[in-house]
DNA sequence: ACATTCAAAATTGTATACAAAATAGAATGC
DNA sequence: GCATTCTATTTTGTATACAATTTTGAATGT
């Protein structure tokens, strides 16, 4: 229960239940009610009120008149949605940060793949260290984003994230297409350091597609799965 | 006053005040205090704090802790960057929208259109004409979006629009270089409707990059044009 | 006359009280 | 035994009360 200390309280419970439904301690479809989140969290019911008015904004919670809050449930169609705005956006944010990025910049993100290398190579690996790799992974494009200093595309991309971030963990620690990612990632980071846009942004396109189908075909599998199980009963 | 009628006063007081900023009742650097506009609306602080926190998050007020809100400054760079995206997204909505495009949609299309040059070509123009003409070309492009079918997609061009909205009419209103957005206008639709979508797509990024360019350089002039005022005071 | 300090007023942040609406459960009628 | 209705409970929506902080203005001292 990750308690950041903001100014204000209705920030810090906003960025707590971020961090809640992110991680999946509050799992999609769960209801969440004011006055549970309010004891839990040990203030009145109206910072929590504000919390979920961004939450819901955030598009991570639902919430219908006099009827309470849900947290957004898993949509195939919004993720297919998502990724394909993220290879534009994404994209984008590469070619303006291979025109900006400075030397400090370059050792920033160097250091991050180099960090998910590292725990990529872990004799044995906890699922605390694969969750951390996934982190950083997504880390890299915020900070691809960041530095492109293009501030609302910046905002655009960070939103997208965090409503894809937690199904993203749910449904890919098991599976070992993050490899691949990996790879990616190192070679988009070169690119992008070397100066060459071009290249640096198709790998960027490539790999937000590869990303996609990857999900999808997941996502997809689950659904026939549960599918085939409510005929069967 | 439009006090439109939602289940909640929440939503009721936030989509009246999006709409006194957009429409510049609210002017750009305004101060706001919840019990002002709650004496104005009627209403209790309660909503009109939950508004003003969507209206943050829409990037539509500035909000210091413990300092109160004001209406988000004018900003070029701001513009700059959204009509970058713009020309991204809205490209891309285009695409989409070529190949989903039904009948009726091409039908309501045509008719904004047609409205447009109706109003355009009126004999005497109030400017209550020219700002619904403004309005409807903005409509175009929403419009668009909407039949794209990417509702993550629309979400975000109608936000980034709703930012820039009220700037672009302040500002052009007076001027006349809208007859070229009328033409393009016309064009991009005549082409979505005629099944070109890479025709359809080109046009509708120059006439963003068109937009933009117009809308820089008569902010440029203007910034330019108190700077030099500040100087001879 | 100007700067500094202190106090009062204004404004937001938080908590709680009250009202309205929806849901769930029990009781009653068939 | 099942359906229907009514009530009771739960939960949000709104209002208001209180606390904390910032700003402003006046008063005082140099």
């Amino acid at each position: 229960m990750p308690t950041r200390k903001k100014n204000t309280l209705r920030e810090s419970v906003h960025g707590s239940l971020k961090a809640m439904i992110v991680t999946g301690q509050l799992p999609p479809g769960a209801r969440v009610t004011e006055n549970d989140l309010a004891v839990k969290l040990k203030v009145s019911r109206t910072p929590v009120r504000e919390a979920l008015n961004r939450l819901e904004q955030d598009g991570l919670v639902v919430g219908r008149p006099r009827q309470g809050y849900t947290v957004k449930e898993f949509d195939i169609q919004m993720f297919r949605e998502a990724f394909e705005i993220r290879e534009l956006l994404d994209g984008y944010a590469t070619e303006l940060a291979t025109a900006k990025i400075t030397a400090a910049d370059k050792e920033r993100l160097r250091e991050m793949v180099r960090e998910c290398e590292r725990l990529a190579a872990l004799p044995t690996r906890s699922s605390g260290d694969m969750f951390q790799e996934l982190q950083i992974g997504m880390d890299i494009h915020r900070t691809i984003a960041e530095i492109s200093g293009n501030v609302m595309l910046c905002g655009l991309l960070n939103g997208i994230l965090d409503k894809c971030q937690h199904y993203v963990w749910m449904e890919l620690l098991r599976l070992d297409e993050w490899g691949i990612a990996r790879d990616e990632h190192f070679e988009i980071v070169e690119a992008i350091c070397a100066g060459d846009a071009a290249r640096a942004v198709e790998l960027t396109r490539a790999h937000i597609r590869g990303s996609r189908n990857n999900i999808l075909r997941l996502l997809q599998a689950k659904s026939d799965y549960q599918s085939f199980l409510a005929r069967a009963s």
